[in-house]
DNA sequence: TTAAGTGCAAAGAATTTGCAAGTTG
DNA sequence: CAACTTGCAAATTCTTTGCACTTAA
């Protein structure tokens, strides 16, 4: 965890961005909510316990710096809203989403299942796959049980 | 073409909606432009040829009414901005999608190449796969040959 | 006839921007 | 110090809503 927030820090360095007090409560947040998908009011609301003076438009502005920087990942899963997933350590793609569109659960999947297609989509489309989003909607394991 | 009208005026009438010149201008439009990705407001710029006092108003209200008869699938390419996509006819599945982030450029894929993924998805997760939103991000073949 | 649909303008929600003041390296 | 950041409020952008009027079935 320290080492995560380092690593993150040395990336600002290096591209000649400062470390801001702001800065660093946001990364905070987000590595304690790694599970989560939260929009940048969520962030908000969150940084403030840690930076109370913290306005929203730094925290959109620290998002979309750590969008840039690979940190995270923003998404969209349909509502109006952006949502910012912290990147797994050294994880090559980004992970998939799986969507409730019963309870709005969104749970993740680690691993990489989209191996084989990536390859059929750069072969047969002759695309240079850079990245890939992948979310799957239907009716988790929970909500399954409920109706019956 | 004729008859993805016909069959597009039965579904509103079946349940009950009706078909008004308004809608039948923007399903036209959406037909015509069966390829490309709109904008509530690029449709809306379209749709205007046809029914010259079409609000956008209700323009956003016979997508969303299409999007809820499964007409068309909204999406999202990260851009602030819903695009609403025609389905195929008949198809099962919502296509893929190659995001250019070179040009923009988007290229659908029809071919369902989840089959495999989805049924790991099912029987591993014990997930109820609904629908599925797949989208490539990468170099399209134009702008690779482009940069060489 | 009448429930459903429309256009317009106003309201809302999410995000971005301008700028003076404050901080980091 | 100088360039980068911030907070605030105002501005934008996309989308939704209220309401009196119109229209399809």
């Amino acid at each position: 965890m320290e080492d995560r927030i380092e690593n993150i820090k040395k990336q600002l360095h290096s591209q000649s961005y400062k470390l801001t007090p702001q800065r660093e409560a946001t990364v905070q947040v987000l590595l304690e909510h790694e599970q989560d998908h939260l929009s940048a009011e969520d962030v908000y609301l969150l940084v403030k316990d840690k930076a109370p003076e913290i306005g929203l438009a730094t925290v959109y502005r620290t998002l979309e710096l750590l969008t840039e920087l690979k940190v995270v990942d923003k998404i969209n899963f349909g509502d109006g809203v952006s949502r910012y997933d912290l990147r797994k350590e050294g994880a090559e793609h980004f992970h998939h989403h799986l969507v409730c569109v019963e309870c709005g659960s969104v749970t993740e999947i680690e691993e990489d299942l989209l191996g084989d297609v990536e390859k059929v989509v750069e072969s047969r489309f002759e695309f240079d796959v850079k990245d890939h989003r992948l979310t799957f909607h239907g009716i988790c394991k929970n909500c399954q049980n409920k109706s019956e």
